[in-house]
DNA sequence: AGTTTGGCGAAATATTATTGCGCCCGTATT
DNA sequence: AATACGGGCGCAATAATATTTCGCCAAACT
């Protein structure tokens, strides 16, 4: 099943249950314009073909005792497939690693990663991650306050692209 | 309500949800221990308390054709508080910037951005972010794939330093 | 010891989710 | 053009969940 599949209604689940993820599916059919009967089974047709990948409260790391968050541009002496795909297993299991994406360019890696405060993150960064194999160079960056934090598609220009080529 | 008046059954609520974003109260009530009606008491409460921020279903954004993500370091001219908060205020209105976050160090800001294709992030890069008032400098990185991504807290973290100060 | 406070859980009720099934519409077939 | 599918909708019935109500217990106060 492919986007193209996906009609208006779809689209308008996926938009629905992005910004409210608990939304009852009584609601979501309201909303969506049909009964909810269809509106489950749509559901879980998007879940089941991917475009759904999950379900997650946002829980505030701060509030909870995560003060610090980093970015931190990574670099490695090899590019080699298995050296890559090593690093990234390393990613996997740091637990103060959130995010962990492959770029282009000179940096290889950048990495979210969350800590409760600066000398944790700090004893991570020297003793786990600069220390790993194959890893160059690590630059970090503290973020001092996050302006915006919306992951996820925006439907807004998914609905003007598709209403342009029609 | 401060982090310090969570129990142990508030934070297991806090991990579930943030696991799986629609159990059922029920489901959860099982998980943690207690009784629905407690459970759901308690998750009212995260929630007003601000712990829980909102539930969101994770859309997978390429499914969806948005195959271009990138990653762009946003240096500006001027770093009074006014500034600052002006080309927040300009990403929070653009909807292919998906996060931004403002650092130390030399560059002022990262963002994430998604687009449909390289054309129309590159036409919004130089018609939109380059061409913003303030901005001096923009490196941008295109993401070649994610490892990782798992916003959020490391519950497994929390636990373990709250066991250590015990 | 008596009282207040906070939180639990059984039970009752209100909502939701889910299933079963017949109907309608667009398309293919003869 | 009439007939048979196939897909998807929604009503109606049933199963699960959510939510409220209320009495009980235990720890903290006085």
């Amino acid at each position: 099943m492919s986007a193209s599949k996906l009609d208006p209604i779809d689209r308008k689940i996926l938009a629905e249950l992005q910004a409210d993820g608990r939304m009852t599916n009584v609601e979501l059919a309201k909303r969506v314009g049909i009964s909810a009967p269809p509106c489950l089974r749509r559901m879980r047709t998007l879940e089941e073909a991917g475009f759904i990948r999950g379900y997650h409260a946002q829980v505030d790391g701060r509030e909870l005792g995560f003060e610090v968050q980093v970015f931190a541009m990574v670099g490695l002496k090899s590019q080699a497939e298995s050296d890559l795909s090593a690093f990234e297993q390393k990613c996997r299991s740091w637990p103060l690693v959130r995010e962990c994406h492959m770029l282009n360019g000179e940096v290889d890696f950048i990495l979210k990663c969350v800590a409760p405060d600066l000398s944790t993150f700090q004893s991570f960064l020297t003793g786990e991650l600069t220390a790993a194999d194959n890893v160059a160079s690590v630059k970090t960056s503290l973020v001092i306050r996050a302006a915006k934090e919306e992951p996820g598609v925006p439907f807004e220009v998914l609905e003007h692209r598709l209403s342009q080529s029609a």
